[in-house]
DNA sequence: GCCTTTTGTTACCGCCTTATGACAAGGAGG
DNA sequence: CCTCCTTGTCATAAGGCGGTAACAAAAGGC
């Protein structure tokens, strides 16, 4: 099972160091941060899988960075976890409305925000969850790296596996091979678009060995999408 | 936009007639028992795209519904909203490693839910929360790049279909041919007016495929709309 | 009713996008 | 050090798509 990269945004440093310490014997990475700007920054740079944002931190407000990661394409789709002094109704449906997945009412205990934050993976990522991934009679296993076709088991080459694990993520969806480069080679990596092609030629083959019908949908002038045959 | 189907489980029966009324006047479809065995053929039967669900409810408790809605694989991705009235971190956090997608604490505002259930929504079914189109009986979902009529499948090519997204982002205004070349080809492409009837009249032949009637409205010497029909 | 203007429809050709197989460089493992 | 596997790139083939022109049809204007 991959560890989960959280990033977390929090001014209180024995409050970050505490919750630090307690994901990271949770077997998340953590990345921390007490500086709004420097958010942004690592936000992009690093690629978390989940955000941990304070209300309140220096430099910029929690959530006007809440704000700016939904407005930048890049980290649009990270899911966000507010934590918040206040308790009133208005901070806290504005959060929801901003675009946070979900928020905490401090004083809270460790544990509650790890159960939230594994809540909130297991539904936007359910492979970082250690799910069981399954679109039509296709099944993936992130933890044991496996995949499946009716019980026949595939063999894929790593990238085809991870290609395949991303599409299986977020099936039905179009991506394009920018976001494909982006989401399974690594942001900036220096790859020729049309090598997306190979790999996308490579799982149809490794996927459709059997006979089986071919999952990945060609959208002409848009990129690929992954869906249930 | 599609109306998003809610199943709402409480057995607090004034507290369930408000939350029903408030729901639908925000555009969903609510379907609501007060008996959790009900519930479960319920959710079966009517495919809800989210459960609401009461922490107590006559015949089942809701823990117990939820344990149940994740087990049967029929239900196991719709999504959970809890209603509790107990405060104690345990019970959340019990409701949380349940499988509850989000749970509020009573007592609680309609709009506080209402922001709830649709931060829940857009994130687990982003074609729910208003990424997709829909004028009259056509739908276009913009993420998965596809186009239906009644349920019918649509073929169209990539130009057509960014001449009908455009037009159905717009339903009922005229747009004259260079609008269209810039709104659809981009500003500063050089292309010939008449071109636009041509791409009119395939996006008419791909979307009247089945019978159904032509939904783009000429306006002589001014242009063209398009309209519910 | 006749003429003019505007739109509908079809055909065609060139170009752009995608599919596919081959190949060489790089790396892991023995 | 050698071998096998993986991977990125390229060349080429195939096919779909798009823009244009030409002609037919329809709608207004008189």
């Amino acid at each position: 099972m991959p560890s989960p990269r959280l990033l977390l945004v929090e001014d209180d440093l024995s409050l970050a160091e505490l919750l630090q310490y307690r994901f990271e014997a949770e077997g998340y990475d953590v990345i921390a941060t007490a500086d709004g700007d420097e958010a942004m920054l690592l936000a992009t740079e690093q690629a978390p899988d989940l955000v941990i944002l304070d209300w309140m931190v220096e430099g910029t407000s929690g959530i006007e960075i809440c704000r700016r990661l939904r407005r930048d394409k890049e980290t649009a789709h990270v899911p966000i976890v507010m934590l918040t002094a206040r308790g009133s109704e208005d901070d806290r449906i504005r959060g929801l409305e901003t675009g946070a997945d979900d928020y905490v009412t401090k004083p809270f205990s460790p544990r509650e925000l790890i159960a939230r934050v594994s809540a909130v993976l297991r539904r936007v990522r359910p492979a970082l969850a250690g799910e069981m991934l399954e679109v039509g009679d296709i099944k993936l296993d992130a933890t044991s790296h496996r995949v499946t076709r009716r019980g026949q088991s595939l063999q894929l080459g790593p990238t085809e596996f991870r290609l395949l694990k991303f599409f299986m993520e977020h099936p039905g969806r179009v991506f394009s091979r920018g976001q494909l480069l982006d989401a399974v080679w690594g942001t900036g990596s220096d790859i020729e678009l049309r090598t997306v092609d190979v790999h996308i030629r490579r799982l149809r083959k490794g996927i459709t060995l059997e006979g089986g019908k071919d999952p990945v949908r060609t959208v002409r002038s848009a990129g690929y999408a992954f869906e249930a045959v």
